[in-house]
DNA sequence: GGTAATCCTGCTCATATGAGCATCCGGCGA
DNA sequence: TCGCCGGATGCTCATATGAGCAGGATTACC
C-alpha cells in the first residue's frame, strides 16, 4: 500500500466513522468508486489505523476471551476492559463485577459452591445480587476464620453470598496455617473439621482467588506468615498463593512441609473439580495467574486485560 | 434506559465490534430480535460507550471542523488528531503537516503567497513536497532577515516553499521591529522594500502562523524584544503577536508606539486578504488562537484537537 | 518487445442494516 | 371494568455493504 492509498483510507475512515457517511458519499467526495472505499476502510482496520474502544465498566474483551480458551485450554475465560480504568481498585473491582456476574448467569445454577476468601472473594461476595441463584450452599475450602486484621471477613464473604444466594454458609473453623504439624492433623481431625473439609470435597464449584508472592499478602497482613517468610518462598521460587498454598511457576508446591501445615483442601483436589473459578487480576499476579493456567488449577479464569495478554505472550 | 438494557447494549456491542458477528447472530445469542439489538447498539453509540478513534499522523477531525467553520465562521477549518500524539514537537509536524496537505490541495493553485516566518512556517516548507504547486511565487509579509538565531530561516523558508511549487521568492529585506520610528519609516520608503510590499499586498492567499506572547517568542530569541518587553506586553493585555505584531484577545493592537516600528503589512491589510490561513497549534497559543479568530485575522485555521476544543468552547 | 504473473478495478448478487409504521402491552383515570 | 395513552416491539421495505469474479492494467522477467 502506497503513501497516496495510505492517506486516502484515513480520509474515508474520517467521512465513514466520524461523519457518518455512506461509501458511496464518500466515493462521490474523493473520485473513488465505492468499492475502492470499502477496500480502504477494510484496509484502515486491518492495518490498525481504527481503533473501536467499548467504555464501560462491565465491558469484556471478547477475542482475547478466545484466545485464552483456544490457546491456554480453559473452558471459559473472562476478561475485563481495561479502557478508561483509573485506579488499581477499579480494575479490582471491575473483574470482581464479573465474577460476579458470571456466577449469576452460571447454568445449571451451582448447588453447593466451595469458596476460599480475602480481598477478592470479599468484593464478590459485595457485587453479588439478592436472588443470583436460587438456595445455594457455600462452604468454605481453606482456614483463615480468625486471624484477620478485620475480624469476619472471611466469614461475611462466604455468608454474603450464600444468604445473596437464598441458602446457607458452612464454615470452615479453623486458622489458615498452623506452626506445629501435630496440630494441623489434630484440627483436620476434629469431627466437625472433618465434615466442613469433607462437604467442600463434594462441591461442585469452586471459586477462588490467588494471591502474589510478596510482603503485602493477606497472610502477611493476616499474621499467619512473617515478611521473612514470604522472602524465603520467593528465595524458593514461589510466585503466590493459591487457598493458602504457595505455588512455583509451573504449579508445584514450593514449600511442602509449610503445605503440610496448611488446612484446607489440597490442591490436587482442586484440579480434580468439575468446575474451579479463578479471579485474578492487577499487574502484581501476573506470574501467579499464569502458574494456575498452566498447571490447570482452574477450568475458568476471571481476569483483566493486561493479565490476560501476559498469559498470551508467554 | 435501566441497567439490564445498559448491560445488554454493552454485550451486542462486544460481539459487534470486537467479534464481528451480525446483528441477526447477536440476537440469536442474547435472545433478541435484531432489531432490538440495532436500537441497543444505536444506544450505546448515543450515550458513548463506543469511541472510535483514528489513530494516524495525518488523521483529521471533520466533526470539529465542520462546528469551526459554523460557529467561528471560518471559511475552512483543518483540526488534527491528538490522538495518540507523543510530544508537543509531534502535535506542531502533525498541524505543519496538515497545512502542507492544505496548500496542495488549494484549487484553483494559488499564484502569488504572501507568508511570514517562524518555526511553524519553517515546518511546513520542509513537509511541502516538490511540485506542490505549478510556478507560485512567495513574497514574504513582514521583516526579520538577519536577525534569527540560525540565520536564513525566515529565507529558506520562503525560497523552500517557492522552489518546491516551482516559482521564486521575493524576500522582504528588513528587519523585523526598529528601534526608531523614523528609521522604519526610511526602510518602508525605500523602493526595494516599498516594492515588496506592495507585491505582498496583491498576494491572493497569506500563510502565517502566529506566536505566543510569553519570553520563548521568535522575538526574544531573535532579540528584537527583550524579555521585559515580552512582559511589559502582556501587562497591557498581550496574548501573543501575528506577523510581529501584538494583539491583545479581541484582536487590537496593543502596543501601537510598537507596532509603528514593525515593517510588513497591517493587520487590517491582512484582514482584507482574499484567504487567510492561519496554522497555530500547541497549548501556550489558545488565547493567541482566539484572538486570531474572533477578530477575523484568518479565513482558514490549521490547528491541532485541543486548541480547536478551546475555541468551541468559549 | 513479448509474455506471463500479479494486482487492481468495477461489476453482479446476496446479505446486513436502518427508517418508518402498525401493533401490542402495561399503567392510569373515569 | 373499560378505554386511552405512551412507550416498546417486531414487521415491511428501501438502502448500504461485503463477497466473489471476470476483465484490464501493470510489472517482472525473458
Amino acid at each position: 500500500m502506497d503513501e497516496i492509498d495510505e492517506l486516502l483510507s484515513i480520509r474515508a475512515a474520517e467521512l465513514y466513522y466520524e461523519d457518518n457517511k455512506t461509501q458511496d458519499e464518500i466515493g462521490q467526495a474523493l473520485r473513488l468508486t465505492r468499492w475502492k472505499v470499502g477496500r480502504l476502510l477494510a484496509q484502515a482496520k486491518q492495518r490498525g489505523f481504527i481503533r473501536i474502544e467499548i467504555l464501560h465498566p462491565r465491558a469484556r474483551r471478547l477475542p482475547i476471551e478466545r484466545r485464552l480458551r483456544d490457546e491456554r485450554g480453559l473452558a471459559d475465560a473472562i476478561v475485563v476492559s481495561s479502557a478508561g480504568v483509573g485506579s488499581s481498585e477499579e480494575l479490582q473491582a471491575r473483574t470482581a463485577q464479573a465474577a460476579a456476574d458470571y456466577l449469576t448467569a452460571m447454568r445449571p445454577v451451582p448447588r453447593t459452591l466451595g469458596v476460599s476468601w480475602g480481598r477478592t472473594l470479599f468484593e464478590i461476595s459485595q457485587q453479588l445480587r439478592n436472588g443470583w441463584a436460587i438456595g445455594v450452599n457455600v462452604v468454605q475450602i481453606n482456614g483463615g476464620v480468625s486471624l484477620n486484621r478485620r475480624p469476619g471477613t472471611a466469614a461475611a464473604t462466604a455468608v454474603g453470598i450464600a444468604q445473596k444466594g437464598g441458602g446457607s454458609a458452612t464454615l470452615l473453623p479453623s486458622p489458615a496455617i498452623l506452626e506445629r504439624l501435630a496440630t494441623k492433623e489434630a484440627i483436620e481431625a476434629d469431627r466437625v473439621v472433618a465434615g466442613v473439609i469433607e462437604l467442600a470435597r463434594s462441591a461442585d464449584v469452586f471459586l477462588f482467588s490467588a494471591g502474589a508472592a510478596d510482603r503485602t499478602s493477606v497472610h502477611v497482613e493476616s499474621g499467619y506468615l512473617s515478611e521473612a517468610d514470604v522472602d524465603e518462598l520467593v528465595r524458593k521460587g514461589a510466585v503466590g498463593d493459591v487457598v493458602g498454598r504457595y505455588i512455583d511457576s509451573d504449579g508445584n508446591i514450593v514449600d511442602p512441609a509449610l503445605d503440610a501445615r496448611t488446612v484446607g483442601l489440597t490442591l490436587d483436589e482442586l484440579r480434580r473439580a468439575p468446575i474451579g473459578i479463578a479471579v485474578i487480576s492487577g499487574p502484581a499476579k501476573h506470574a501467579v495467574a499464569d502458574a494456575v493456567v498452566r498447571s490447570r488449577l482452574c477450568s475458568v479464569l476471571v481476569t483483566d486485560e493486561a493479565t490476560a495478554l501476559h498469559l498470551l505472550d508467554g
